[in-house]
RNA sequence: GCGAUUGUAGCUCAGUUGGUUAGAGCGCCGGUUUGUGGUACCGGAGGUCGCGGGUUCAAACCCCGUCAAUCGCCCCA
């Protein structure tokens, strides 16, 4: 009587009919599309050590105290669920000894979760495809999985309006250079930038440069450029990217704004961004991540990967008409119900979709069965000389389910 | 963590300066009509107006609080 239903948890969603249909169809091309450029499927587990997010991520940001899903297990050990596809599958490389397969192309989707404030495209728990290129140092890995995406999108039919940022983060001397003379720079004009912003000095000076304040954008377009501290190896390997991306044919932007924030990416780093979805508008987004095998342990390893939010991705494809049923049987008189049963049985059984309408009012299920949309129906009705079957739809597909089922159309 | 907006039937929404028994469309259920037929009509079920206080003779409406949703800020692996 006075049960109250529980509440989905915030954050959550519950994606049904052509959403459903949207988000299945993303996740079916990103399988195709994968398989054209030969990366292997991956499975990962939902969650790991906490130490494998922890470490990777650096203990003291902000993502790590606040935005995990952390928890402790019965033995007392720190679990998290994951909050991204890239530590997992760098842990797996390490302790299951994929290093035997390096280079090793992988693709894997699910869900992951981040403890977040939801809004548009952006849950607690979300769903994310992903390829990684573990153990290739070659511009061309980069290149590969840039163009894969590219193709994806298009295949998607959603390339129009998406426009590619390019940027690099040098090697690590480069972007430590760079980042004492953002850091100079914009402490010259502290006072003047946003309240953020004169946070973010301190914090995460990178940030600044994709500021949304007024106040801040002034000093970000004369605010030092990468390009001034890049080593001549990193200059090198930029030139690679954008001359494969060119031999490609994937159109490309250069952001020297587009930053990481976190320490162990290097060279490339990218983002597919439409201005189709408000505030979040970044619809997949990677970038090199040398750095990040080491701070889980293991020898030195270069890596690139991206990864892209089903939910976006889904938005932008749009709501899937759901295909109608190739046929509609209707049991017009209770005393056929067993006839419909086995007829529509039969129909599924021959490879057609089917729908059976036995319900409710006897005179009103034909009209239901039509407001149903299904391509053909099969009414059976008791008439004065026994049972009829009468039919109506599109008259190939009618000749081709009664020959299937035995039953003249 | 912060801000704005919104919470009325299963869904989409009306609801006047506060005033009697809170409405419509769609959907659902039943009946009549039609009988190769997506029609039309009649009827029915379904609401503690998000929740809790307050003001008032009287609150869906005004005030306070709270919860939730949406969008944005922060953050963005």
């Amino acid at each position: 009587m006075s049960i109250k239903t529980p509440q989905p948890v915030r954050g959550t969603q519950d994606i049904f009919g052509p959403e459903a249909d949207a988000f299945a169809h993303v996740v079916e091309t990103f399988e195709r599309v994968r398989r054209l450029y030969r990366f292997r499927r991956v499975e990962m587990p939902v969650f790991e050590r906490t130490e494998v997010f922890s470490r990777s991520l650096g203990e003291t940001t902000d993502v790590v105290s606040k935005e995990m899903y952390s928890f402790e297990d019965r033995g007392g050990e720190s679990l998290t669920l994951r909050p991204e596809f890239t530590a997992g599958i760098a842990r797996a490389f390490l302790t299951d000894g994929w290093k035997q397969y390096a280079p090793l192309k992988v693709a894997t989707h699910g869900p992951l979760f981040r403890y977040e404030r939801p809004q548009k495209g952006r849950y607690r728990q979300f769903h994310q495809i992903d390829a990684e290129v573990i153990g290739a140092a070659e511009p061309q890995a980069d290149v590969e999985l840039l163009a894969m995406a590219d193709q994806l999108l298009c295949e998607l039919g959603i390339a129009d309006g998406v426009t590619l940022n390019l940027n690099t983060l040098g090697d690590a001397d480069s972007r430590d250079a760079w980042r004492a003379a953002l850091v100079e720079h914009f402490r010259g004009v502290k006072d003047e930038l946003s309240e953020d912003s004169q946070e973010r000095l301190e914090k995460n000076p990178l940030r600044i440069l994709d500021s949304k304040d007024e106040r801040d954008r002034r000093f970000v377009a004369d605010a030092p450029q990468i390009d001034r501290f890049l080593s001549s190896e990193a200059q090198d390997f930029f030139a690679s990217v954008t001359g494969g991306l060119d031999a490609a044919g994937v159109a490309w932007t250069r952001n020297a704004a587009l930053v990481r924030g976190l320490d162990y990416y290097r060279h490339t780093a990218f983002e597919f961004v439409t201005d189709r979805l408000g505030a979040q508008g970044t619809v997949l987004g990677g970038g090199r991540y040398d750095g990040l095998m080491e701070s889980l342990g293991g020898p030195a390893t270069p890596a690139v990967g991206w990864a892209a939010g089903i939910e976006r991705l889904a938005m932008l494809v749009g709501a899937q008409a759901e295909a109608p049923s190739d046929a509609c049987v209707v049991v017009e008189d209770d005393a056929l119900l067993t006839r419909g049963t086995a007829m529509v049985t039969a129909i599924r059984r021959a490879g057609f979709t089917a729908e059976l309408v036995a319900t409710g009012s006897p005179r009103k299920r034909f009209d239901k069965a039509v407001k149903g949309g299904a391509l053909t129906l099969f009414a059976l009705s008791q008439g004065e000389d026994g049972a009829t079957v009468r039919t109506k739809g599109d008259a190939d597909l009618l000749a081709r389910i009664g020959q299937a089922i035995g039953h003249p159309a």
